[in-house]
DNA sequence: CCCCCGACTGCTCATGTGAGCACACACGCA
DNA sequence: TGCGTGTGTGCTCACATGAGCAGTCGGGGG
């Protein structure tokens, strides 16, 4: 065969340009119908011909599967990275909202942290994503933070649209003192929570990097010298307030006993832990999120599932 | 139905990522083999999925039955716009190589000019694209080019790839002066090669641009002065050496009985005349050659056909 | 209130397509 | 030369797919 690959072009542009039949194809370029319909599949497996889903709410089920093999994960959810890099984190956010939306069973009790990833999902879940579910903060609030209330009202959001009720946690995320923590922690009202948290179906969540402007530092529960130190101890970011290292070890034990909210075995025990993480920055505390088995379930975008993919 | 679109984007997921049958992804999102065909056609038809032929040598049939409908054209060849803008004239010239190769029935004497395009299709015939194929040179030729030569190796490559013998002719382009040109024309060596051009089966030629840094004004048949004259007088570009307006009437009689070559109406009434034009520069010279009739079949780029479609 | 119209659905059936198989041919090795 | 091997070809057959069609539903207009 002289040139195989020309003919396998002509092939593809009169199939899928001119949706020819296999078999004109054959008969217009001399070659049998079994032979056109080789060449097009050689064209295709080659990149001759290029498939492409163009659509923000396109997924890449191909790495979303080799994500599953390599960390076995339940689940993985990535999608297109866009050429703006700014829209990223919307996209992603959407694929989560998304992915809650259509989950089934729907979890009955749903266990959610906070951050900006987390307040840009709750605005993205439709009206009525589901009837009657509880959503439980699973870790301390951002009262301080400069615009107060985004965790309670997060929850709140999220447990309305689908006709349920939030319960709150009504306490600071890192306590000045331990002597402090453990008392709020055997508050009634906070106790309470925290036992509705260890017992949700399914926990929603997305991951800090360390980081001076860091939303821990912007609500004032750690200094920019507390981060310095932190990354000096090897702490790559934090899961629902712990700060851990590239192993998903806690970096910081007498930090973490001041962190109050459920525990990082909780999570890696949970049937459902959904992690939604996106952008550059935050390619490593992902790869260690996901290697520690902090999580059941990826959503994530294109170039962080490539980053993860690339040494595993 | 709520969502169509979204669901739509779901099917073709999983029938082109995934390759599932229309019947599975039907059960797995709860509707119909149907209802799935269905909404991966709209995909299709929505551009939401989109199939490209992503090769040197593809070709966009679309645009190039458009060009045959809008412009009464025999055939046209239409080639991707590469990325970085500069490979146009090579994709162009190559597609005209290949269009040269398999056009039957092959002509026996193939008329052509000369210029900087038709060199680089020359150099992309292979080895032996026919057999016994005579070329004829069309217009006069440039010796008093910096490279010398080009018009003739030109035509020579060409025909010596098809085992056949070229014909030249021994004359500039334009001459200085009425006289010459009519003695000169009426030389027995002339003539004869003029006879020999008019006869030809098939003619391939291209274009240019009325451009201080023409070849013409390179070779030294026009001075920079004469340029801004034609320009002035509505001249867009040249073919075979003679200037036209965007009618493609003759813009200059005089200089115009000064050129020595075949008429444009030998073009017009030929039965084969193979424009090959490619970039930006050229769409003006593009669109009065193809409306005035003075090509059967075009080959160029995509960014050209589209700019001759948008006002057609 | 009913009826008509258009959009949508799920079907039948003809056609298009891919997996698997047998053969043919060219090549390298004994 | 004879033999295996591997590649390429055209076939059969089962399955996937698209065109066309009748039934259904819902929303205006009489």
């Amino acid at each position: 065969m002289m040139d195989d690959e020309l003919l396998a072009v002509r092939v593809a542009e009169l199939y899928y340009d001119e949706n020819k039949t296999q078999d004109e194809i054959g008969g217009l370029l001399g070659i049998s119908r079994w032979k056109a319909g080789r060449l097009l599949a050689q064209a295709r497996e080659s990149g001759i011909v290029r498939i492409e889903i163009v659509h923000p709410r396109a997924r890449r089920l191909a790495m979303e599967r080799a994500l599953r093999d390599s960390f076995g994960l339940a689940d993985a959810v990535v999608v297109p990275t866009p050429e703006n890099e700014l829209g990223v984190q919307a996209r992603v956010a959407q694929a989560a909202a998304d992915f809650l939306t259509s989950l089934r069973p729907v979890p009955r009790v749903l266990g959610v942290s906070w951050g900006r990833t987390l307040t840009d999902v709750s605005e993205r879940m439709p009206e009525g994503w589901a009837t009657g579910v509880t959503v439980v903060q699973i870790n301390g609030g951002v009262s301080l933070n400069r615009r107060p209330g985004t965790a309670s009202t997060l929850a709140s959001t999220i447990a309305q649209r689908a006709n349920g009720h939030a319960i709150l946690l009504p306490s600071p995320a890192i306590l000045e003192r331990l002597a402090t923590k453990k008392a709020i922690e055997s508050d009634r009202t906070v106790a309470a929570v925290l036992e509705r948290a260890v017992e949700a179906n399914a926990y929603l969540y997305s991951a800090g990097v360390v980081d001076a402007n860091s939303a821990h530092v912007e609500s004032g529960y750690l200094r920019p010298d507390d981060m310095e130190e932190l990354a000096r101890r090897g702490a790559i970011g934090d899961v629902v307030g712990r700060y851990i290292d590239a192993n998903g070890n806690i970096v910081d034990p007498a930090l973490d006993e001041r962190t109050l909210g459920i525990s990082l075995d909780t999570l890696r025990s949970a049937a459902m832990a959904i992690l939604v993480v996106a952008g550059t920055a935050k390619h490593d505390i992902a790869r260690a999120v996901v290697t520690s088995g902090l999580c059941t379930v990826l959503i994530t975008d294109e170039a962080t599932a490539r980053a993860l993919l690339e040494d595993s």
